[in-house]
DNA sequence: ATAAGACATCGATGGCTGTCAATATAGATG
DNA sequence: CATCTATATTGACAGCCATCGATGTCTTAT
């Protein structure tokens, strides 16, 4: 699981807002930014992030998921497994719960292309 | 054409960093954000729209895309397409050229979400 | 050991996507 | 009008993706 978060160099940062509108991406930079936004780019993987994300310690249990969906848990489990391959949350298993973790670095690897990075 | 871009209410935006972590996203909201990040989590079409955004004026031409890429000029024309559908360019047909502007405000609605928001 | 619960994996299926060659359209120019 | 150039559309194809039911794995409880 390489990470895909070393997206731009500090000089890169300092060109707030929007790198993307400062400079045109390479080919290098553009290839490792669109598969954490493709993981992204699904209603129910951004719900299943921003529950994580936003759940107390920014970790959720799969049992918590599961019920804010109408969706089968085989479908939930396979998005966890998109955002987890993605490098967007980690995974921890205690017990027999299964907890995920928001990676914010992932997030703010987006975010420092389309909006403002803070530093 | 209806504007995919009135994600977050100023209260959202009061919120930075990040108001994927600070409340759950609702499915509205998800749903809205999903099509314009999915329109941009392709390598090809993130180094379109950083080529479009960061060119003389936020605006580029068609002929000054195609020979960025070792694509077929179909091709190239469907990203257009796909970025312009999601309503993250504008389409201006001048003469024979086409020109085809960043609209930042589509992407300050995907930075909302993932990084920053400045005001 | 057996059973029950939590989660993952498998296999199938219908739909979407990136790409191209061929063709169409439309504006400019001779 | 005929032609050239810039861009879009069409049709086809291979590969990917979201979803499900069925099943597997692992952990705890009885």
């Amino acid at each position: 699981m390489s990470n895909a978060l070393a997206l731009l160099t500090p000089a890169d940062s300092a060109a707030c807002c929007s790198p993307l509108s400062a400079q045109p991406l390479t080919v290098e930079q553009a290839e490792r930014v669109a598969p954490l936004m493709k993981a992204l780019a699904d209603p129910v993987r951004l719900r299943l992030m921003s529950l994580i994300a936003s759940h107390d310690g920014g970790e959720a249990c799969v049992c918590d998921l599961n019920g804010a969906f109408e969706l089968s848990q085989p479908t939930i489990s396979h998005h966890l497994k998109v955002l987890h391959k993605a490098g967007l949350v980690n995974r921890d298993k205690r017990g027999v719960w299964v907890y995920y973790r928001a990676r914010p670095q992932a997030l703010a690897a987006i975010g420092a292309l389309t909006g403002c990075t803070p530093i």
